[in-house]
Parts: structure tokens; C-alpha cells; sequence
DNA sequence: TACGCCATTCTTGTATACATAAAGATTGAC
DNA sequence: GTCAATCTTTATGTATACAAGAATGGCGTA
């Protein structure tokens, strides 16, 4: 076994709670993940603790971990931090940006285009990350980049569902548009306040979050 | 030993990094802390796992974990994106504050004046964690709060010596008094605009920081 | 004397064993 | 029949044991 088992595993695990595998709110046994992976305790216990100390888990006290579920409240709020960082992002980028940053952004913006056309929500949503990740690059702030980076992937698990809402792919594909426009011209308040617009939980997309949260909550009751 | 011995020594340990005990770049040796904490080195690891989750530590593997020493770019980035959450708190208290947020501002201000008068930096340090969390609070997104929090206490390493500096405490509590006017005005971007240049390394306190790095990297070369 | 190779030692990474608290079941009393 | 108390069971928390990769020092050779 390679020297960072536990490591492999935080990333396996974390990738698990990312894609809805391992839901809000189930309990994460250590045996039971430990057989799964053909390990002992000891790297699993250290993979939940590194999750725990990035919020994807809970430990509770002599009653193991469990996938952190957040109330519906909480994540509101994490969407609002998100849009705040991503106008910070953008802001950043539209100063800062050099020519090859300018290439990537708007040959991510291209590919997105090509996305929406084929009306291919899947490859939307990977073309549309790689697009974000693009802006965050070129706020040439590592450390923006990471926080984002991080909290974009926390939030993965309640955006699931956002892209397939009718007509959403278009107006997400006019928003980066308008959003790429205002960065290559420099301009950092209107690239920051696209961007928050752009991320923020809103009107419709309020509508489908609650319904989102809502299925969750109505399962969790079911299961006590 | 209570239950959660792992959860005590990660305070415990990221206090000694947040205080200076163990300096940046330091090493963490795992049977040393074992001994010196009186415990065996499983509740160590876990602790060390969590805090190299949060950033405070690196592990590298089959290396041992060391203090985290950022570039010191990287720390300026931190400090950037640390201006722009607190600006965007002080935005969210701006529009959200309630009557008891008003009456904590004002008092938290009001003790951070005594500490000015009676020119103690101790105590004004003490105060104005209290001032900057009466924001936070006061922005009503526990998310933020949390983050704020977290991104103050990793910064606090390269801040220690900041209020020292002549009359610094005299301009940061003159900005304080504009920082709480425009928050119970409710003025959003102003209460931003304000906490983003009380908070930024710029002018005599980007020198001031970049003096601080160089002690740091100086003792880092010396040591090999 | 300097450089490189090998052996020893030390430290990390993982597994296992043991202690203990919490959850669940069973039995007894009212 | 229901509730409660105790015992059993199960899983977590910590310690220890073992395996294996780095670091170190010594030795030999150029």
C-alpha cells in the first residue's frame, strides 16, 4: 500500500458525499468503510477527520460521523458567500488578467456555447465549471482560487438538479457572455456584480433549491 | 480521558501555531507531541490530519507534518481575500443588523476606544477581535461568521506586531467610528468599501508585513 | 580529502488489540 | 401490558505492535 492511503481515501470518501452517493445526514460506518476499501480503521478514521475539519462531516462524540447536513438556512447562506467570492473572482480577473487568460476564458466560453446548442446539460455542466475555474485562475490569487474551488464543490451536492430547469442552459450561457464582455474590458464592478447575479440563489432558482431541500428533508424524516 | 482527546489537541496544537509556539516551517514531530501531551500518537495524527485539512499544516508523505509557511504572496492573497469577506460581513450588517447588533457595535466600539485612550495595544487587540466579531454576528450569515473567523485566527501569525506600529491603533479606531456610522446607516457599500481599506495590507503596513516575512524567511534560510 | 555507497536507525503509515461509552434487548416489577 | 432497570452487544476512541520508507552515519575508494 502506498504511503498516503488515508489521503486516496479522503478524496474517495469526499468524492462519494460530492456526488450524492454517501447523503446529507447518513451515517458513515468506519468498519463498514474500512471492509469497502479493503483497509483498517486507522486511515478511515483519518480521512473523516480530515472531512470533518472541512465540514463535509460530523463527528459527534462516541457516536461516529455522519454526512454534515446542513440546514436549509445554512446553505442559503453558502450560496451567498459563493456568489460574493465568485464577484470577488471576477473583479480580481478583470484587473488582472494577462492574453492567456483572456484565450482560456473565452474558449471556455466558446465550449460552453457549443454545449448549449447541443442542448447537452452534462457536458454544460462540465464546460460551465471549467469556465468558472478560468475566472478564477485569472484573479491570479491562488488562494481565492482554492477558497472557491473548495466551496463550489461543498455546494455540489444541492446544485445537482439547477441546470436542467427550462431554459436555464440559455440564460446561464447569456450571464457568462455578459460576465466574460465586462472582465475583458476591465471593468471590475460590473464583472463582480454579473457574477454575483450569476451565482446567486434567486427567484426561480430559489423555487427549485427549497424543492431540492425539501426532498431531503422528507426523506431524512422517513428514515427517523 | 474524555471522548474526544483528538478534538482537544487539534485546539490545542493549532493555538500553539496560531501563537507563534511552533513557528511556520516548523516540525511537528508526531512521538514528541505524544509525550509532551500525554497521549499516544494515534489522537495526534488525527489532530495533525485535521489541521493540515484546514491549511495550518502540511503533510508531506512518509515526511512527517510541518507548520505551513506560505510564500509570502500567498499570505498578501490571504490578507486580500480577508479584506473582501469582512467587507462583504460589514455590506450583510449594513442591511441586516438588528437592535441588538447596533447596541454590540457601538459598545464593541466603545471598549476599543477606552483600549485606544488608555493606549494599552493588548488590550486594544483583545477589543477589536470583539469589534470585527460584532460584525460578523451582525451579518446574520453563520456561514460567513464561521469563515471569517477561521481566516482571522490563520492570519493572526502575521499580524501580531501590526498595532504597535506609531499610531496605528489612533487610524484604526477613527476608521472604526466611520465602519460603525456607515453599517447603522445602512449604507451596504459604503460599510464594504470601508472594512475592505481597514483591513488591506497597503501603504505603511505592507512594509510592515514584508519586514515580518523577512525575519521569517531569514530564520527558514538559517536553518537550512 | 571528497564523494558515493551501504547499513543502521529513526519515523511514519497501517493494522490490530483493548477499553469504554452508547444503543438495544431482555427480564422483572408494578 | 407497559415501563424501567440491567445486561448484552456493538461501535468508537486510544494504545500498542508491526512494516516499510527516509534520514543518517560510517566505511571504502578515487
Amino acid at each position: 500500500m502506498a504511503g498516503n492511503t488515508f489521503h486516496k481515501l479522503r478524496d474517495e470518501i469526499e468524492n462519494g458525499i460530492v456526488t450524492g452517493e454517501f447523503e446529507p445526514g447518513e451515517r458513515l460506518d468506519e468498519v463498514q468503510l474500512a471492509t469497502r476499501y479493503g483497509v483498517s480503521r486507522t486511515p478511515i478514521r483519518e480521512a473523516l477527520m480530515q472531512l470533518s475539519a472541512i465540514g463535509f462531516v460530523e463527528i459527534r462524540p462516541r457516536r461516529g460521523a455522519v454526512v454534515v447536513d446542513p440546514a436549509p438556512e445554512r446553505v442559503f447562506e453558502m450560496f451567498e458567500v459563493m456568489a460574493e467570492m465568485e464577484g470577488m473572482a471576477g473583479a480580481f480577473a478583470a484587473r488582472r488578467h494577462t492574453e492567456e487568460d483572456r484565450a482560456a476564458l473565452v474558449a471556455a466560453h466558446a465550449q460552453c456555447e457549443a454545449a448549449a446548442i447541443s442542448e447537452d446539460t452534462d457536458r454544460y455542466y462540465y464546460e460551465n465549471e471549467t469556465f468558472h475555474r478560468a475566472i478564477y485562475a485569472a484573479s491570479h490569487s491562488g488562494f481565492l482560487e482554492e477558497q472557491c474551488i473548495a466551496l463550489h464543490r461543498r455546494l455540489r451536492p444541492y446544485r445537482r438538479l439547477q441546470l436542467r430547469v427550462r431554459n436555464r442552459m440559455k440564460v446561464s450561457l447569456k450571464e457568462h457572455g455578459d460576465i466574460v464582455a465586462a472582465i475583458l474590458a476591465g471593468d471590475m464592478e460590473a464583472a463582480r456584480t454579473l457574477l454575483r447575479g450569476h451565482i446567486a440563489v434567486q427567484g426561480d432558482r430559489f423555487g427549485d433549491l427549497v424543492a431540492t431541500l425539501g426532498k431531503r428533508d422528507r426523506r431524512k424524516s422517513l428514515m427517523g
